[in-house]
DNA sequence: TAGTGGTCTAGACCACGGA
DNA sequence: CCGTGGTCTAGACCACTAC
């Protein structure tokens, strides 16, 4: 059998995939080091190692110095999601797109939100309230508190033409941040919002940013009844 | 001011993630091309451009040949899941795990599930249902479509030590596929299981799987009340 | 301490795609 | 066309860590 020679990491990495796919390499094996590798495909170490750091970043191996590259035993399930700009997902939807601002007030931090977004006490905190529409139709429900104190400017603008979520994205650059989805009943208000009735399921997403430990806004973005957030992998 | 000089990748991805961040270079704006910030961090044009991939990946550049390297505009929102096994997701909650299968029939696809999962019309399906406990309490209720064409094995299986899904895992091996999270109620059934009110939010994950097109498995996870999915980036 | 992956270099060629 | 990013090479040194 002769080999076929691969040059290109990304072949390699097919390759080493489909050789991981056929358990030609049990599920935590060893597998032969760069070195062997790039001398049977006749390349460089280094494009070998570009095809298994791939592979270790989708989690197929598992790579440590000294003891190797070994299969996977548990491959991860990983999924990226992209969050969309709620403009740009409207419009995907060909749906006219609007929004509307229905609060904006300096407040206080809920107690329950002081692990999610640890401002401290004396912290000058802008809540906001937005609506935003697909044709008319309430699409999703915006609470937002923003740390004035980590962007002033923020406190200044009229909201009526951009989103507080698109001038924070233009304007408030964050170095971490942390995202919790889950499940909740409609409730009073948001029933009323969405016409439906208190008990319907909403899909909710709450998000924190900071920029380095300087916590920037919490938001709790409630969905319309029926959404699904999705992603391929 | 002299230049410090820069020649860890890391490095250099952070002095570019700082001159983001302070706005040095706008948003839309095209940066110095690869040789050129070697040059000025004297380093290899190869070191750099790992730095560049890797902002490329953040999404906070985007890349194109000739055109050059722009700061993004938008920076997307991207959250990476790591959807866990079960059996590791209860017992890092320090709680005991077990689970049990209730169900397991040949059983046609339902309808609503033929665009989510493209099994051909004389496709030999296996249903199994399967509940995850965490110290005997519900923790997960799973229903499960398997593709017997494409795993038969699968079909002669025990599950009471493996549960479905570690089996699946480790024995068939998927290319591509497709996540869906929603709300639902908890509804008739898994309101007696969960012991809640048919009216309790539920959060409710679908995947699919598919290797090189041929389709393995559609499941569907509904979650105990309160569950919450949580990453950080 | 020795073996393995991780990284850097200097140079080269190539592929894409804007002008 | 031709500038820019994308990739490959051969070699070197380093960092981590299992043994």
């Amino acid at each position: 059998m002769t080999v076929r020679e691969l040059n290109s990491w990304t072949e390699i990495r097919e390759e080493l995939h489909r050789r991981i796919n056929d358990r030609i390499w049990q599920p935590g094996e060893t597998i032969p080091g760069e070195a062997d590798l790039a001398e049977e495909f006749g390349c460089a170490r280094t494009t070998v190692s570009r095809a298994l750091r791939a592979l270790a970043e989708a989690g197929l191996v598992t790579r440590r110095r000294k003891a190797g590259t070994r299969v996977a035993v548990n491959p991860p399930h990983k999924a990226t999601f992209t969050i969309p700009i709620i403009r740009e997902e409207v419009e995907a939807r060909g749906a006219a797109y609007s929004h509307s601002l229905l609060k904006r007030v300096e407040a206080g931090l809920p107690p329950q939100l002081h692990a999610a977004f640890p401002v401290g006490e004396g912290a000058r905190l802008l809540f906001t309230e937005t609506v935003y529409f697909a044709d008319d139709r309430p699409f999703m429900f915006e609470e937002r508190y923003t740390n004035l104190d980590a962007v002033p400017e923020f406190g200044t603008i009229a909201f009526d033409l951009i989103t507080p979520n698109e001038w924070l994205v233009q304007n408030a650059p964050y170095t971490s941040g942390d995202l919790t989805c889950y499940a909740a009943n409609a409730g009073e208000r948001l029933s009323r919002f969405f016409e439906v009735a208190q008990e319907t399921p909403l899909f909710v997403m709450e998000r924190a940013t900071a920029n380095q430990k300087v916590p920037i806004t919490h938001v709790r973005m409630s969905y319309q009844p029926g959404y699904r957030l999705r992603t391929r992998f």
